[in-house]
RNA sequence: GCGCCUGUAGCUCAACUGGAUAGAGCGCUUGGCUACGGACCAGGAGGUUCUGGGUUCGACUCCUAGCAGGCGCACCA
């Protein structure tokens, strides 16, 4: 139940009506027309644009054609109170009370579905997040984008499409190798007591290595430890099984399943790469040649050398790019290429891949080799979640991987929750860069958004609760025939906005918009409770410690919108505080 | 040098694919609890939306030229 799509459908069928009797000149496209919220101060339910848009094609000016246009829809709709024309054009329309009685009885009876958009064509798509590399556990810097992803794919599937979680596993080239032989001195180290190699550049130094190494010593009693060349393979194996091992239970604690995990090694393997750039050098993608230093200063260790390159040019890249290593080995970007072909193969409509900021210069590449691959523009979609600056008492924060003093995702959940951590890097733009002040969101106050759209969930229960009656369950709407009144339209106006909410977040993948929508819902609510303090007449419960039929159908329409929003947002709502 | 992101109230950010007199929170300030949960609410002050051009009925939003900050720019993944 959209009801500013309800009403952009019948102004077009107004529209084509009063063309067809030769009444009005349509442009091409309807596109331009839209039905919105009106600003506060007009004290109105829908504005439309319509007048000013046509108003070019009919040469005339907006306010005399509104006054048709006002005629036509006034006409047969009795839910309409009045219809207003206002400054450069806007037609605005004011509901009558009884307008509002249908809508709660409408989105009750389909609770289900209140938000969905269900007239859209629903799509097949693939999400790629996380990705990051199984060597370590995930820090705070995976989080925004593990977030972001997980959310992205809750909004598409609450609006009824397909969605596949799946995690790219970069268990292959020269981090995997250092990764590996850091494992193996820390085996060294427990067995034989031989001191860690501190000063090698290219070791992993972290301390959750000593866990790897005693969980593989542990459970591999009968490998003989000393021979590294006789072992590396099985022990590479074994430690990448414990990398993933540890980030799968840190991506569980933020409450987050991915569907697949795909390996790049078994693609190196099975020859995908090679298939994959046969297929781009019959097409003439590939080619074998030279890339120049850019432009700046220090590029005087620059070395020129042939090899294979990708014609991502083509596509509106600033190079091309290398396919292969000067040791014969796969570029990670020729064998993600591989990796975004089987994405093809597997048929989705659409790819999405949740990037970091310190990944955006990728983008150009990776959708160049789709476009190239798929023929088509416009199939993969990256989103980028730029960085989250740390807060802790008043000042930034900075992580330094050398230091390894970085802060883990287990660290941050311990400290200040998975319902926090979600809602609040959610609740900002992925666009823009994030503070996340450690202190404020671990406040259980109103410096918290969560704790403030928690806490409406909660009063609400709190009522059912004083009643005896299951919030969960559903309400019968027998002789249900009341008014509201103004204070309580104005929520229910608050409420129709949420499938507007749904479809800008679904349509654009920006699932801020949801928190942020729940703020404002909670915030109504808030203010409609203390009214209850001068008002008793708007107070729930009354005298006689009942509850009316349209106040308990009223607060049940408010929970609803509350629990969706938070299941997408993968928080809890909890009956009490 | 190039590419991407950002620039809105003192601070942190919204603004519904170009809509109306640009909205919230924090902070500042004035009020409101014997109450269905005060983890709350009502009011006030606070703005040349970084700058200059352009597009049009209309621009925070689009184009263009700058300025400032962030991220990235080899065969690391």
């Amino acid at each position: 139940m959209n009801i500013f799509d309800k009403y952009l459908d019948k102004i077009k069928k107004i529209l084509l009506d009063l063309s067809k009797n030769g009444d009005l000149i349509l442009p091409d496209k309807l596109d331009g027309i839209t039905t919105e919220i009106p600003p506060v101060k007009f004290n109105s339910d829908i504005s439309t644009n319509v007048a000013m848009v046509l108003s070019k094609a009919n040469n005339k000016p907006p306010i005399d054609l509104a006054v048709t246009l006002v005629e036509a829809i006034k006409k047969d709709d009795n839910l309409i109170d009045d219809i207003s024309i206002i400054k450069p054009g806007f037609i605005n329309i004011k509901f009558k009370p009884i307008f509002w009685t249908n809508f709660i009885e409408e989105i009750i009876k389909n609770s289900k579905t209140f938000g969905v958009n269900l007239k859209e064509k629903k799509n097949n798509y693939l999400v790629e997040f996380v990705s990051a590399n199984p060597t370590g556990p995930l820090h705070v810097g995976h989080c925004r984008g593990a977030i972001l992803g997980d959310v992205i794919t809750n909004v598409l599937l609450f609006n009824k499409h397909k969605v596949t979680k799946e995690y790219y596993v970069n268990d292959y080239g020269n981090q995997i190798i250092n990764f590996t032989k850091s494992v193996y001195y820390r085996i060294r180290e427990i067995i034989y007591k031989e001191p860690f190699p501190k000063d090698n550049d290219d070791l992993y130094p972290g301390d959750y290595l000593i866990d790897f190494a005693q969980n593989i010593i542990d459970s591999n009693k009968k490998i003989d430890f000393n021979d590294y060349e006789k072992i590396s393979e099985e022990l590479t194996t074994l430690s990448i099984e414990e990398a993933l091992k540890l980030i799968k239970s840190n991506l569980n604690i933020l409450g987050i399943n991915h569907d697949n995990f795909i390996s790049e090694k078994k693609l190196v393997k099975n020859q995908e790469v090679e298939k994959v750039i046969d297929y781009l050098q019959k097409k003439a993608f590939v080619y074998k040649g030279t890339i120049k230093a850019p432009e700046g200063e220090n590029n005087e260790k620059w070395v020129e050398r042939e090899q294979l390159l990708f014609k991502s040019t083509d596509f509106g890249d600033d190079k091309d790019r290398a396919l292969q290593k000067s040791d014969g080995a796969w570029t990670y970007f020729a064998s993600d290429v591989a990796y975004h072909k089987n994405k093809l193969d597997r048929k989705f409509d659409y790819l999405i891949n949740i990037l970091g900021a310190d990944h955006a210069g990728y983008i150009k590449r990776i959708s160049s080799s789709v476009d190239a691959l798929s023929g088509e523009k416009n199939k993969l979609i990256c989103k980028v979640s730029q960085l989250v600056k740390l807060i802790k008492e008043n000042k930034p924060f900075k992580m330094s991987k050398r230091k390894g003093d970085y802060i883990t995702v287990d660290d941050l959940i311990k400290e200040v929750g998975k319902d926090a951590t979600r809602f609040i890097m959610l609740n900002r733009s992925s666009d823009v860069e994030l503070d996340f002040d450690f202190d404020s969101v671990k406040e259980k106050s109103k410096d918290n958004p969560l704790y403030y759209v928690q806490y409406c969930y909660a009063r609400i229960s709190s009522v059912f609760r004083h009643l005896n009656k299951d919030l969960n369950l559903d309400i019968k709407l027998d002789n249900y025939k009341f008014e509201y009144s103004n204070d309580e339209i104005k929520i229910l106006k608050k409420i129709s906005e949420w499938p507007k909410c749904i479809d800008s977040a679904s349509s654009k993948l920006e699932p801020h918009r949801i928190p942020v929508y729940l703020y404002e819902l909670a915030s109504e609510f808030h203010s409609y409770w203390n009214l209850g303090k001068q008002q008793p007449e708007k107070r729930f419960i009354n005298d006689q410690k009942s509850i009316s039929p349209n106040k308990l159908i009223f607060l049940k329409a408010i929970s609803n919108v509350i629990k969706s929003g938070m299941d997408i947002v993968g928080v809890d709502t909890p009956d009490k505080m």
